[in-house]
DNA sequence: ATGGCAAACGCAGTTTGA
């Protein structure tokens, strides 16, 4: 039985509702997992998503940030937020299915590195790091996914020289991302596509989509015990090309016999 | 060469994102 998983950051899912169904119908993924929904939970569209067929498991705040897992079949050890309380920014959330744990994020973005969101950020990735050490001794097939706001290294950026060591490129931004993956996950879409860049985010301004200068950082991390189950690892561009559409391409693996 | 958008909140313009 083959299982699909995707991460999307929606940038407002009560904007891009439309699209989300669209896509859900277009692709019919087992679990979506969406970041920046920006909605209060009392408003999340819990009945349009279950009349598409699918169970719904989110966190959000107003405004800013918000997860979520959308997904045919419910979740079991569904988790909603950190085990060892808030920090107040709904970033995480969790769920197993078929005895695959996966774990959405949405990373702080850091804004710069001079910035008090920056020193915010390294901790957050330590704390997901502890989070993710002892997710995989339960659960050894693990899925983290999500919008980690790091280009992985250089292939994963459109001009690194531009962009240089600044946030999202700076070193120790990937080494905590690097910590990561020595729990024992690989960066999926990397290990698929050898030295290919591609891209899942293009800024709103300057053209960025129609000139396809981007950054790849919304990931697929795949625990070792998983990573011999994928069949593809894709991003959809095609979303990104829309109507209306996210900053953000949605990003899709597929697992076989999981 | 530079800057260039979109969304939330709320009703003008600020803040945030990446």
């Amino acid at each position: 039985m083959s299982m699909k998983v995707a991460s999307w950051n929606v940038n407002s899912l009560k904007v891009r509702l439309p699209q989300v169904l669209e896509w859900l119908q277009e692709k019919s993924p087992d679990v979506l997992c969406l970041q920046e929904t920006k909605l209060s939970d009392e408003k999340f569209p819990v009945a349009e998503l279950a009349e598409a067929g699918y169970h719904a498991l989110y966190h959000g705040q107003p405004t800013y940030n918000g997860v979520a897992i959308l997904s045919r079949s419910v979740p079991e050890d569904g988790r909603c937020d950190w085990p060892d309380g808030s920090d107040g920014q709904a970033r995480l959330c969790a769920g197993t299915f078929a005895g695959t744990r996966v774990v959405n994020v949405y990373v702080p973005n850091g804004q710069s590195l001079e910035s008090d969101k920056y020193p915010y950020k390294l901790q957050w990735l330590e704390r997901l790091r502890a989070l993710i050490a002892k997710e995989l001794q339960q659960w050894p097939r693990l899925l983290l996914v999500g919008d980690f706001n790091i280009a992985p290294d250089d292939r994963d950026v459109y001009d690194p020289v531009a962009w240089g060591e600044e946030v999202l490129c700076s070193p120790p931004e990937r080494a905590a991302l690097t910590a990561l993956l020595n729990l024992g996950l690989q960066d999926s879409w990397r290990h698929q596509h050898g030295d290919l860049q591609e891209w899942s985010w293009w800024d709103y301004r300057a053209a960025g989509f129609r000139r396809n200068r981007g950054l790849r950082i919304d990931l697929i991390l795949a625990s070792n015990a998983l990573m011999t189950k994928v069949q593809d690892v894709v991003i959809d561009r095609n979303a990104r090309a829309a109507e209306r559409p996210s900053d953000h391409a949605p990003v899709l693996i597929q697992l076989e016999e999981v």
